[in-house]
DNA sequence: GAGCTGTTTAGATGAGCTTCTATTCAGGAG
DNA sequence: CTCCTGAATAGAAGCTCATCTAAACAGCTC
C-alpha cells in the first residue's frame, strides 16, 4: 500500500517534521499538556462571550490564585490565550488560530474509519494546510 | 450555562472539560510535547507502510539508543504508537484513533476566521467528532 | 554453541515544572 | 486620602522528566 504521497494522513504524519518545526510546536504543545491549563483554557473558550474573569476561573480548582495566574501566564506566553484588564478585574479569551493549529496538526483529511473505507476526500481547503508555524 | 448551540466551537472551547478528562487527555498531550516526541511520531507516521524500524529513528538525533527507547515507550504507553518485533527489528506505527483524537479536541466545525477568511469545509468526517475519550 | 547486532531495562544525575507563601501592583469604595 | 479587593510577581520547596552509562534480553550469523 504505497501511498504516491499526497493529502493521506495528518500533517504531522505527511512529512517528518523539522527539528526547528518541532521545538516550536512543543512549546504550545507543553502549554496544554496539563490538566489544569487544559481545563483553563476550555473554561475560557466556553465561557459566555468567549471571554472569562479570573474570579470565574479560581474558584473551580483547589489551587491558590497565583498557581492559577502562573498558569494564564504560561498559556498567555504560548500565544493560546490572550488577556485585557478592564477595570478591576482581568478577561481572558482564546485565540482561536492557535488553538485551530494544534487541531490541523493531527487532525487527518481522510476518516480513520476502521472499516476498509481507504476513501479521501482531499478537501479544496487542503491547500491552506501547511506545515509552516510562523503566522507572520 | 449548558450552550444549546451544539456545533460552534472546538470541542475544547464547547464546554468545560470534566477532572477526569482533563487529566486523561493531559497523559497523551504530555507524550507530544516534546520536540523529540513530536518528531519520532511524524517519522514514523510519515514512514513508508506506515511503519518504521528503530535503526531508522536513531541514526537522524543526537540521542543515545536508550533514549529513544525511552521516548518510544512513552509514546506507546500513551497509546499512541504500537510496536511489533519482526525479527531482529521492532517496527513502530501510528494507532490513527488516538492521534485524531487528539485532532478533534482542537478542530473547530467551523472556521474562526475574523476576515474574509477562506471557509473550510466541514468535512464529512466532522460527524465522528465526540468529546468522549475512551474508546470502548 | 559462540559471537555479534539491535533493542530494552535499570539506576543515577541534572534540569525543569508545579505549587506554595509572602509581597507588590492596579483600581474602586467610603 | 485611606482602605479594601483582585491579580500578578518573587522566591523557595518538592516532584517529575529527559538524558546518560551500564547491563540484560532477543535474534541472526557463522
Amino acid at each position: 500500500m504505497t501511498v504516491p504521497a499526497g493529502q493521506c494522513c495528518a500533517p504531522i504524519a505527511r512529512e517528518p517534521l523539522a527539528e526547528d518545526a518541532a521545538a516550536e510546536l512543543a512549546v504550545m504543545l507543553k502549554a496544554v499538556a496539563d490538566p489544569v491549563r487544559l481545563r483553563l483554557l476550555s473554561m475560557i473558550g466556553s465561557h459566555a462571550g468567549g471571554e472569562a474573569c479570573v474570579c470565574d476561573l479560581t474558584g473551580t480548582f483547589d489551587l491558590t490564585a497565583p498557581t492559577i495566574s502562573h498558569h494564564l501566564k504560561v498559556l498567555r506566553t504560548a500565544g493560546l490565550i490572550d488577556g485585557e484588564r478592564r477595570g478591576t478585574w482581568v478577561y481572558y479569551r482564546i485565540i482561536p488560530e492557535a488553538v485551530n493549529r494544534l487541531g490541523a496538526l493531527f487532525t487527518p483529511l481522510t476518516e480513520p474509519s476502521p472499516g476498509p473505507g481507504p476513501q479521501l476526500t482531499p478537501g479544496p481547503a487542503a491547500g491552506s494546510t501547511e506545515l509552516e508555524l510562523l503566522p507572520a
